[in-house]
DNA sequence: ACCCAATTAAAGTAAAAGCTTAAACAGTAA
DNA sequence: TTACTGTTTAAGCTTTTACTTTAATTGGGT
């Protein structure tokens, strides 16, 4: 692995590395969510999840649509997804079972 | 993803999205390492070394083993392995060209 | 006894992260 | 226009992180 990488890994990484950020991205795979939406779900401020969202913008990992006076996030980037299906299969015991 | 599962994988992510940790875990996949030997690679003070791999060893992800006055670390969770290989296939260019 | 590799601790500084509050902004509708 | 709603932004503050330096310490080797 290159130092670039190294870089660029390590950051996303802290990006993600976030208790309310993880979550939200969590949240985003089920498709996109209105910022009050999230909100509800993570349970902190407005504000404190706006932040949290404009830093995993800055990441390039979420992207915005507006439509009315709402603002839909959703994960822009596929290889983000990928590696949350590489956690989520490693460490969640998911069990799919039908009683 | 379960709320346990988001804090126990952020904090994975959190210890490996550091450049230096990230850098040592990239190390010590091809095998273990002493501290001197990564030191040397990663171009910080012997402390600043031994202090971050204290973190990676409170995590979990890294074990030691004494060797005379030499101690070897290894990365001792096979799930971080396979995330790291993940990662490295998303998001590095590694052309394996031959010339 | 003396080196050597590494850990640990203490103390300090600088920078970054996290959260809260309140103000500002944008879109909608009356 | 005014008012309302969803969201962003800014300011301020606290906490955490990162690193440095220095020094003491541990454990194994010669």
């Amino acid at each position: 692995m290159e130092n670039d990488d190294v870089a660029e890994i390590a950051g996303l990484l802290k990006t993600m590395g976030h208790p309310i950020r993880l979550r939200i991205m969590c949240l985003l795979e089920d498709g996109e969510k209105s910022v009050g939406a999230l909100q509800k779900e993570v349970k902190t401020t407005n504000a404190n999840v706006s932040q949290h969202l404009t830093i995993l913008r800055n990441q390039g990992i979420i992207k915005t649509r507006k439509e009315a006076n709402f603002i839909y996030n959703s994960i822009s980037d596929p290889k983000v997804l990928e590696l949350m299906h590489t956690m989520r299969k490693l460490y969640c015991n998911e069990q799919t079972q039908k009683s």
